[in-house]
This record gives structure tokens, sequence and C-alpha cells, in this order.
DNA sequence: CCAATCGTTGGTAACGTTACCAACCGACAG
DNA sequence: CTGTCGGTTGGTAACGTTACCAACGATTGG
């Protein structure tokens, strides 16, 4: 036998007839009440109090022209604190304009993400935000997601003119950078993304304009630009680190590959092992940075508000406010020297 | 004028007017195919790929007895990268059982919640996770939810008994202290929420366990539970370590409290402040704990699996396999010496 | 005193979908 | 040749809601 359970749903009808009015008295009442006496009104919040009823946003989104108050939202790692901040941002301007978000995530997987997108879709989502993955973007082009607007965060997908939010990755590494060559570094090694990923692209682009504007020479034995966790980018550290020429200074893409990096640095360090404790500076915060073993430099940025930003370029789509091109957001970063 | 945008989404007698059948067979063609000819099946299938439809799942919802596929997860801080991870458990589990979720953030707000809850409700979600705030519990009564099975996760309500998962806070406590115990301390401080968070109130529990079963004094004055954020931490550490008498290691019952704890630290070792430098204990887990300049031990779980454990609980309830008791999950907790 | 107007209320239809039933077809057994 | 049966197809109604229109009573102006 199954647990008890209370009832199903009450319907607006089952209200109406405890207050005794039809169900669009009740209707009217529950959508703030205009020409509706008052006396009737409280008969029907007394009775909506009563059978604990909520109205059915499913069936009232089926009505043409109705919004159904949700808002598709995709990322690519929820574990990852940047996207989980990310996703605050987004859920809560959605808050202020009275939407839910529904949330899925991609794991970089651009087959999941086509079907988190067709999910959303047929859920009659108003709109969609989206960090989106490496993949080919035939699911993304307007014309396979009728009307429903999207925006897109953090990374930009090749032929897909739309809404965009992202940082300053290339004004932020190439500073990150320029700040190391200022303190006298030259032999400055790179840990990022493979260059398929869009962000990890563009830092490596600020890297190498500052070395080149510098002079210092890119030497590819010591960039490595293939790891995407934190085991990968311990290892490429240590290979690094290994190289008879070894760097003075690590640029950092990425959260994870800094992490990878500081726990290869720690561990020489315990160690007692010998060479380079060289300087960091990362892309992406981390708590207790101050507390490093050696100086890292923070290129700041804040995802919640990349998350704000996303929200509000689909609420202004939405509302009709936004010009009709396509619009794109660059947030600046900036630099916390240890 | 307005961007161009595709056409609304086209619907089910669209389809079946193009593929010359009638929307009963686009029906059935969408729900597996059973009994319709494969030429039919096929011309149904592209005039959906031709005008892009997907089927509208609210209104399929929208039948009695249909679940709407929606899952309400209410969590109290998605910025916290353990309910970014927890909520990643519960988004894992729900997508194998091809459900998504709608997320909100209460953000410690009792009215908040009761708010999402009233609004997951509405959105006919087939089930409800939550990370319970303080306040009372009027709206979380199971005749206030009607048939929606709901499970309380990290935190159990007072007089509310549903299916919940929760960590081992007392062991881990209790363990955690005895290993500073067993190091020889006997001034141990504690950092903590306020005691009505509920996991505040048992991780003190074990705490307290462990000392008085050691003989140690429980002092009044070296014990803070009132901080929710890092700069209260922070100052709460500060105060301590001022203290006369002050403690040679520390007990963090969360994440917020550690990271503020350490931050204190850090800068009276890097001012070469004079005094302790204490031991730290650490409820919650954050990276790059084994390079701080003093040793930490982790309590450690695993956000993720607690999540993943809810949504198991949840499904076990909707497809009527879960024993009619409500269940309690409790997960072990691991003790990393530095 | 009547007509027009306004506030209030309810009936009806429609949103997109699918369960149910009826109808049709061909095949096959008697 | 007829009856039955299984596979296939379509029509109808209903899910819960609200826009629209019709109807009603009361008030007001002429």
């Amino acid at each position: 036998m199954s647990t008890t359970r209370g009832a199903r749903q009450p319907t607006i009808k089952e209200v109406a007839t405890l207050a005794g009015v039809s169900p669009m008295t009740v209707s009217r009442t529950l959508a703030g009440g205009v020409n509706v006496r008052p006396d009737l009104q409280a008969r029907v919040m007394a009775a909506v109090r009563e059978l604990g009823y909520y109205r059915n946003e499913n069936a009232r989104s089926l009505r043409p022209g109705q919004p159904s108050g949700l808002i598709g939202v995709a990322i690519t790692n929820l574990a990852n604190p940047y996207y989980g901040n990310f996703a605050l941002g987004v859920e809560e301007v959605a808050a202020e304009h009275g939407r839910r978000i529904i949330l899925g995530n991609t794991g970089e997987d651009a087959g999941r993400e086509r079907q988190l997108v067709s999910d959303f879709i047929g859920r009659q989502v108003d709109g969609l935000i989206l960090v989106p993955t490496s993949g080919e973007a035939a699911h993304l082009q307007p014309e396979r997601l009728g009307d429903v607007p999207l925006v897109l965060a953090s990374r930009r997908v090749p032929g897909l003119d739309v809404d965009t939010v992202l940082l300053d990755d290339v004004g932020g590494a190439y500073r990150g950078t320029i700040g190391l060559l200022d303190a006298g570094h030259t032999r400055i090694g790179f840990l990022g993304n493979r260059s398929s990923v869009f962000t990890g692209e563009r830092r490596y682009r600020g890297y190498e304009q500052a070395m080149t504007e510098r002079g210092a020479p890119v030497d590819p034995s010591i960039i490595a630009r293939d790891q995407q966790d934190v085991d990968a980018a311990s290892r490429a550290a240590r290979a690094m680190l290994d190289h008879p020429e070894p760097p003075t200074a690590i640029f950092s893409a990425n959260n994870r590959n800094t992490i990878g990096a500081l726990r290869e640095i720690g561990r020489r360090i315990r160690d007692g092992l010998p060479g380079p404790r060289p300087a960091v500076v990362s892309f992406d915060d981390f708590e207790l940075s101050e507390l490093m073993p050696v100086p890292v430099t923070i290129i700041d940025h804040d995802a919640r508000l990349l998350g704000r930003e996303a929200a509000t370029l689909l609420f202004a789509r939405l509302e009709g406010t936004a010009e009709s091109k396509p619009n794109t957001v660059e947030l600046p970063v900036t630099i916390e020297h240890p």
C-alpha cells in the first residue's frame, strides 16, 4: 500500500463552487480583483485558502500569448563555483521579473546541450540563456528556436549572431601578463584550455599580445593548452617546471589550471625540491589566494554579475526594449596584486 | 521595429496537415509509433523536422495523470559551491529519470521559500527537493502540498516527518574534535552557525560531546556561533585570538567560517603578530587546504552525492517503490588529516 | 420616466494535447 | 461467400485556464 498523500490539486472550478461564484469570478479575483465586489473577493480568497488552491501555471500558459514564466538555463559545469555564481545571478534577475529558471548541466557535451534546448522549448520557456559548448550550433539557429530569444554567456558560437555577455578575456590576460613582464619576468609559461574553447583562445591571445609587444619569447615548450581539470593541470605544471629552462612565472587561464599549478608548486616546496618558485597570475579568483606560498595575482571578475547581465539582456529582448541588432556586453575584469 | 524572429511554435495540427494525416497519427508516432504504418511515420517525422516542431510539454501535462516532468529544487545559497554541487547531483539523477529541475534560491529567507514552493506547485512539479530555511513550516505540511512528495536535504524541519537526507554532522564534528584532543589540544575554540540552523546545532553537539567526554573545558568565551559569512567569521576569529587565554586550536563548523578564520590567521602571520598559530579543523572542504600556513584537517563529504541521494529518495517515492514510512539517509563524512 | 452608461457576473470557446471509442480495411477461417 | 479479427486511422471530448461577449442590475442624466 502506498503512503497516504493529500488529494490532488483542486481546480478553479472547485474553488468557485465552494465560494458560490463562477470560475470567472475566481479567475478575476486572482488576477487582481478588478471589477469584482469586495465581499465576493473575500469569499473567493477564503475558499482558496481552505482548499489550498494554486493556479495551474501550465494550463495558464496554454492560452495564446501567455508567457510560461520559465527561463531555460544551460551551463557547462554547475560544480564549478564560477557557474554556480553565474546561475545565481540569472536566478536573481529572473525572480525580479517573476520568472523561474529551469536549469540543465551540459558537461561540455554538445548532444546534451541539444537535448536540453529541445526540452526547454517543449516546455515553452520564454527565453534561453546558454553557456554554449564548443560543438556545432545548428540547433541554436533562430529558425530552430522559433520565437524564443537566446542569450549566450561567457562564450560566443561561430556563425551565431545573438545577444551575448562576455568577459574582457583578451584585455584581462594582456594586463595580467604585462604585470608579470613589468615585474621583470620574461620567461612566462601558459596553462589553459584547448584553443577550441572560446575563452581559452581569447585569453591566450591576450597573453601572446603582451609577450610579443614586449619582445618576450613565446616558447611553445612552456605553453600547455589542453587541460580541463585540476589533475591534468598539475601534470602540465610539473612538466613545465621540469623543463631544462623552466619559466619564472606562470600565466593560468582559468581556475582549474590555477589550482592544479599551485598544487604542484606547493608539493615541490613541501618536498624541498630545487627549482624556481614561479609567480602565478590566475584568470579567475579563488579563496585564500593571499595565503599561497608564491605570490598570486588574480584577474578577477564577477560571475554573478555576468549572470545578471545575461538575464538583463534577455528581459530587454522579451520586453521589446532592446535594440533590434544583437547586443554584446563585455564586462571588465580587475587585477588584484598579491 | 522589433527584431525579425522566427514564427511561433508550430502545433501538432500543422504537422498533421503537412504530413497529410490526423493529429492523432502524429501523436501516436511521437509516442513511439505503435500501430502506425511505417510510411506514415516517415511522413510525420519529415514534417516534424521541416517545421521544427516540439511537443508542447505544458499542454501535455494538462491531461490528468500525466506528470509534468519537473522537479522543484529550492536551496539556500547557490553561490556556495557546496550547494552548487548539491544541485548538480539532483540535476544528474533527475536527468537520468527524464526530468528537469526548476531551481530557486531562498537566501535563507522563509518568505521566499514559501513563495517558491507555491510557484513550484502551481507549475505542477512532480516533486520537491528543499534545503529548508529555519522559519516556520506550515507551508510544507503534506495537506498544503497536495500529492506532491517532498524531500528535505541537509536539514530537518521540526514537526515535519518526510524523506530526508543528512550528513553525519554529529559524528563528523565529534571525530574531528577528538582528533584535535588526541593531538594534545585542550583549549579548542568553536566557530559556527547560530544554533537555530539545524547543521549548526548538530555540529556543535558533536564538538561538545567530544570535549566533555575527554574532560576538556567548554568555554563560552571562545565559542562564537553567529557567523553566516566570511567577514563575520574573520572578526569572530580575531576576537578569539585576542582573548587573554586564546585557543590553541579552532573547530570551524562550515566552509564560510573556515575561510574567515584562516584569513585572520594568515593576516596575523603575515603581519608578524605574536600569539598562537592555531590548528584548524574544518567541516566542509575547500581547495588547496594543504597549502595553508597552519595545519588544516578537513571533515569532508560529498555534496553532489547528497543531491543524488535526495533525488533518489524522491524518485523512489514517485515510483511507489519507497516504504510508506518516511526515510532518512545519513551520509558518512571522512576525516582528512593534513 | 426612460435611455444610456457603468460595474459586475457568468457562459462559451479556445489554447495543444491525448485517451477513448468508432470506423474502416484487408486477411483469413469456416 | 460471410463473419470475425487485428491492424490502422480519425473524430470527439476533456484536461484547467482566461479572453471575449452577453446579460443583468443600478445609477445617472435628460
